[in-house]
DNA sequence: ATGAAAGCGCTAACAA
DNA sequence: TTGTTAGCGCTTTCAT
């Protein structure tokens, strides 16, 4: 019962011309007579005639597929947004978006990248998590550019596009010393992760910078909820427990929250600040009004458009951009004094 | 500096076998003496080949990409589970996702649709939105299935995997009726939704039902935070106020809870119940505390996965699979007492 | 401005 | 089991 799909000959004969004449009819820049065009067109809808996509891409060399690799995009409650950006410009400029998730029990990056080259995509997006770097190489060799989201990879062929992190952990210590804190703490994500490497880095520094050696470092064993709530018990339920704690991401901010308010009894922001690093959509609920850093996910998305509309053979290779992060000042944190 | 791909061509010349040999030593159906098999596969890792799946695409008419069009990804919630459930299961079915965002400012299904279909998707899975009929029988026609999510389309070719809504909103107001509520009131969504009809025709009927004709219905503008907050100011903010409120969507929910306990000062539950619909990731979070209606993402996702599973000229038409919500109850809503 | 012919990298049908 | 030959639907020369 399946009816063959139209294709541009059945258009060219219908429409009297030859079969390539139909394919420059939808190339804007082929010379086509405007009227032939015309008929061309009007044609097509009533076959009711769509290109095929895949053997223009084939044709082409160039299939206007760009793969995205997402690693966990539920579970940080961040990155749902960056796609639906991501997709949605892309779409904008012409090109779709040909999505893979990864996870660690199911499958690696590097195991699911070869699949990706073979769809030709014309380059390649991935977020928060790593490739290893020959895999990098070969996509860059054939043309196939790889962009990192929130990942560096100095010394190699790909292009990253980052929040910078650094200066986000800088700007959180500033702000609770400048609150008056005393005891601090950093609680980390995903130990080996650049993100929060480079948050806990920027932040650590700034405090010993000005004088303050005494942060303590608290490992949450993921980014989630749940190490959130896990680390909140480990670090409040004691005799002794900080009175300001930075987050590595939103995700750990809320289950700290959850847990010291509602089941430690713990006033926020009068016995304990808080703060995150992301701001997911939740944050600025007055449930959370989570103060946190925003990451400016626009202009990554700007930025990695930029990187993606280079003239061909021209791609981007190693090059790094890095976008600050803003301070959402909310209630979960007490505020310094304007003296 | 762009090298060219490397193709079967260039295997079969450094294995010394015919070109369709290499691409038999890659299809598990095909026979090949094992030998040359594993001879085949390790030159082609040596020289780093990958199939060019967009070729196979072309010659097999079958790409194993399957469209996903998804309506307001991020604002509900809900959806972003829902994608990374669908794309992990495709994955592993060995199938890809390309995936499109459609949103009320940017585009619509319908203008959409043509170019999804030029990829030659094997299928279409449509979340949350309902695509025009003409272009739903002209995927079917052509081969390729239209799977609708949270939408039923009766009397096209277009098959349904769906939540049973009317059943979800039944079983909230028995619930509420149990509770021992006095003034009820729905809070619709997107008024021409069916997700939304559906909801509010299981709720309104069973009250009916019971003998209580007393509900009113509040209309929000949108699935979204924001509009749930406004409702709440318009429904609370008043001499006569519902003691409860059932949502159509959690997302509204969310809004209508911060509204009312931190701008209103109302208590939750012993001054309101509210309860929504989805159970989204923060649902269960203390500082929400959501009575709510789970949907089955899970079952949606195999239901997707035997639809598509079915063999070749035998895709599924005109089918519609509903399944159960289940009602998860926490602290949003006053319990029925248990006699 | 348009047509004819070749070719993109693969799979399918047929021989051998 | 393997090689040969077509052909998927398009774009790209090269003619005209």
């Amino acid at each position: 019962m399946v009816k063959k799909p139209v294709t541009s000959i059945d258009v060219a004969k219908a429409a009297g011309v030859s079969q390539p004449t139909v394919s420059r009819a939808y190339d804007e820049n082929s010379s086509v007579a405007p009227a032939t065009r015309a008929r061309i067109l009007e044609v097509a809808k009533e076959l009711s005639y769509n290109p095929n996509v895949i053997a223009r891409g084939l044709s082409k060399q160039k299939t206007d597929i760009i793969g995205i690799v997402m690693a966990n995009l539920t579970v940080s409650l961040f990155y749902p947004e960056v796609l639906e950006k991501f997709t949605t410009r892309l779409q904008q400029m012409g090109k779709q978006v040909l999505l893979f998730t990864v996870s660690a029990e199911h499958s690696s990056v590097d195991e699911i990248l070869p699949r990706v080259l073979g769809y030709q995509v014309d380059a390649l997006i991935i977020t928060s998590t790593m490739p290893g770097s020959e895999i990098i190489e070969e996509s860059t060799r054939v043309g196939r550019p790889i962009i990192l989201i929130n990942r560096l990879a100095p010394g190699t062929s790909a292009n990253a596009v980052c929040c910078d992190n650094v200066d986000g952990g800088r700007i959180v210590a500033d702000f609770l010393l400048d609150a008056g804190h005393k005891k601090i703490t950093y609680l980390a994500g995903v130990e080996y992760s650049s993100t929060n490497s480079m948050r806990e880095q920027g932040f650590t520094r700034r405090l010993r910078e000005r004088g303050f050696t005494n942060v303590s470092l608290e490992q949450g064993d993921y980014y989630s909820y749940d190490s959130g709530c896990e680390a909140a018990r480990r670090l409040l339920d004691t005799d002794d427990p900080p009175d300001a704690i930075f987050c590595a991401a939103d995700i750990l901010a809320l289950g700290l929250l959850d847990t010291a308010k509602y089941e430690l009894g713990i006033k926020v922001p009068e016995d304990l600040s808080v703060i995150g690093f992301d701001d997911i959509p939740v944050a600025r609920m007055p449930a959370f009004d989570l103060t946190t850093i925003r990451q400016p996910v626009d202009e990554m998305v700007e930025a990695v458009a930029e990187l993606l509309s280079r003239p061909d053979g021209e791609s981007p290779i190693g090059e790094t951009i890095l976008l600050p992060g803003e301070l959402m000042i909310r209630g979960s944190a007490k505020v310094p004094s304007g003296d």
